[in-house]
DNA sequence: AACGAGCGCGCG
DNA sequence: AAAGCGCGCGCTCGTT
């Protein structure tokens, strides 16, 4: 078949490359890659395998240079996918896996091509992040890459010179930025980015799976906290009619400034940047207290506060939420791998991780009719991994056989406590606090402005608290000193994370501790992705449904068919303390994981 | 009209 | 320099 681009050979002045366009020259091409790594990019018709193709496919490496135009390969119809399982067994370095991933799971037996993407050996070796090809590509190489070509037609019969030249380049790029990070990294980073190329099939599960939403029952839900923020708003508007837009806290603040005495104004908290009146909820409250009890102005702030807390729920959890769900009736949210600092998940569109927990917003988060939703949590994690991290015997014993809150609340206050009575409870809250504080390095300020307790007290608090775990405590300052030594930290599956130029304790002592939580749950999500893909593969009837659905940083979760409800249950504890088992050889699991089954994400038992 | 900064707040 | 960690998103407001 003659090409429609004519002759092969290319305008020099660009890098040149190859353009395949049959497949015999795709078999060669392939042959010749043998063992060698290559960068690989995708230029697709959609971005689902679902709606669209793969129309080109650019290869690079320092020997290998080509372009496929599965268009012109002459087979029958739809090319890659009668070549992707030329690629069986390679391990293609990508720019986000989860694209090119998708694409050869759909035409190849999933997981025989695995993806590794050069952007999280970047955060194994430097802490992790978000970013594009482009805006990476500028900062590493400075190299300008337009990218006014990736939304070109891909479906056209014959491409453009620009969008052949722009198909290559981002290959080229990968494979240049590959090269730099992995001359440099250590086999530990290694061993670390590919913990998080292994996540990415648990991952794609999630994000194709979606989790079922309830629509009817948050309109209705929604419904109500309208008419709730309605009300408030005609109080308000009672109160203060001349601010003309009460959503606007720069309106409230220069209101208040212009009409509260001298004496408010010195009490009221600041805004850190334009140094206006701080609106939030604890700033209203607080200057509420200030007012005289059924005063018009404590009346109005506390309805403020309550206002704002109703609007919240209206903008962020009502009808955007709404606006999410699919055609298939659930909400597919992105899972962003080693998206935080310290390598923790992100989630986007929308943001799973931040669904209220009240306010019956995770009620609507259903499992399908017939099916049920499984779910566990590590419980103090944080607290529990920087007793492993540390050696620290004390705090590892009062982690898996105490109540290390309560233990430390006995101790703070001299006093068994009996957490049945409120002030059992109020003691067990405050110990919490300080423990936090410790895990993120809080100074004596940070806890007692936490605590709203005086410094004196707080620093009393972090003696006791340094006295029971000394190892704990000291770990912090060690951290510090690694990262003013090294300009890194080393984190407990091999990574490193870039500090700045002078590492304040607070990050110091916490990344480390949120990196470890996140490997453990790393090792669990990929040890249940493997446990489903084998169970589905054992199941009577294959539309018998068994997935994975979401990960909430310490917990997990799964929909299953009702009559497989109990046994995913069992798989998932397995798999979660194998998991941490994994970060922590020999570690004790007792009470590591809790949660249970239900309709909802709101109902579990 | 589009964009970014600043703020506030939901979650772990 | 700040000094309790990590996110994403909706809103307002000034700039382009």
């Amino acid at each position: 078949m003659p090409s429609i681009y004519g002759p092969v050979a290319h305008k020099p002045r660009l890098p040149s490359y190859e353009l395949i366009t049959t497949f015999d020259q795709l078999f060669d091409l392939v042959a010749s890659i043998g063992a060698d790594e290559f960068a690989l990019d995708f230029e697709t018709t959609s971005l689902s395998p679902k709606t669209g193709k793969v129309r080109l496919a650019s290869i690079c490496n320092d020997s290998t240079r080509a372009l496929i135009d599965f268009y012109e390969i002459d087979l029958p119809s739809d090319g890659f996918e009668h070549c992707a399982f030329l690629f069986s067994g390679f391990s293609p370095i990508v720019f986000n896996a989860g694209f090119e991933q998708r694409w050869f799971d759909h035409s190849t037996r999933p997981g025989s091509v695995k993806c590794r993407d050069v952007w999280y050996l970047r955060c194994a070796m430097r802490g992790g992040g978000r970013t594009s090809l482009a805006r990476f590509a500028k900062h590493e190489l400075d190299i300008e890459v337009d990218k006014t070509e990736q939304v070109s037609d891909w479906d056209a019969p014959a491409l453009t010179q620009e969008q052949l030249d722009y198909a290559f380049l981002d290959a080229e790029v990968t494979w240049k930025l590959y090269k730099k990070f992995r001359a440099d990294a250590d086999s530990e980073q290694l061993r670390c980015a590919q913990m998080f190329d292994d996540m990415v099939p648990a991952v794609i599960e999630m994000e194709d799976a979606g989790m079922a939403f309830d629509a009817a029952a948050h309109t209705r839900t929604l419904q109500g906290w309208e008419a709730e923020r309605d009300g408030l708003r005609v109080q308000l508007d009672e109160l203060l009619p001349d601010i003309e837009n009460i959503n606007s806290d720069t309106q409230l603040s220069d209101y208040f400034s212009k009409s509260m005495p001298d004496n408010w104004l010195r009490a009221w908290p600041r805004t850190e940047k334009t140094g206006q009146l701080s609106m939030t909820s604890k700033s209203l409250v607080l200057l509420s207290g200030m007012a005289p009890v059924d005063s018009p102005l404590r009346t109005f702030l506390t309805t403020l506060s309550e206002y704002k807390h109703i609007s919240k729920y209206c903008s962020s959890f009502g009808e955007s939420l709404l606006k999410s769900v699919g055609p298939d009736g659930r909400i597919h949210a992105r899972f962003n791998i080693a998206a935080a600092k310290t390598c923790r998940f992100s989630s986007s569109s929308p943001n799973l991780q931040q669904t209220p927990r009240g306010e019956h917003v995770r009620q609507a988060f259903v499992a399908a009719p017939g099916n049920m939703l499984v779910s566990l949590d590590y419980s103090g994690i944080e607290l529990r991994v920087l007793a492993l991290l540390t050696g620290d015997e004390r705090l590892l014993e009062d982690c898996v056989w105490g109540d290390v809150h309560a233990t430390v609340a006995e101790k703070m206050t001299g006093q068994p406590v009996d957490k049945s009575t409120p002030e059992g409870k109020e003691a067990r809250r405050r110990a919490k606090a300080v423990s936090f504080g410790i895990i993120y390095g809080s100074s004596a300020l940070g806890v007692a402005g936490s605590m709203g307790c005086s410094m004196d007290d707080a620093q009393s608090y972090i003696d006791f608290w340094a006295d029971r775990y000394p190892k704990a405590f000291q770990y912090r300052y060690d951290m510090m000193g690694e990262a003013q030594g090294s300009g890194v930290i080393r984190m407990v599956d091999g990574g490193t994370v870039w500090m700045s130029r002078r590492p304040a304790l607070p990050k110091c002592a916490n990344y480390p501790v949120q990196r470890a939580a996140l490997s453990v749950m790393a090792r669990a999500l990929i040890r249940h992705k493997a446990t489903l893909d084998t169970r589905r593969g054992c199941l009577p009837s294959p539309q018998c449904m068994i997935s994975l659905v979401a990960t909430i940083h310490d917990a997990l979760i799964d929909e299953v068919d009702a009559g497989h409800a109990d046994a995913a249950l069992g798989w998932m504890r397995n798999d979660m303390t194998e998991g941490y088992l994994d970060v922590f050889p020999g570690a004790p699991t007792a009470k590591l994981v809790e949660g249970g089954i239900g309709p909802s994400w709101g109902e579990l038992e």
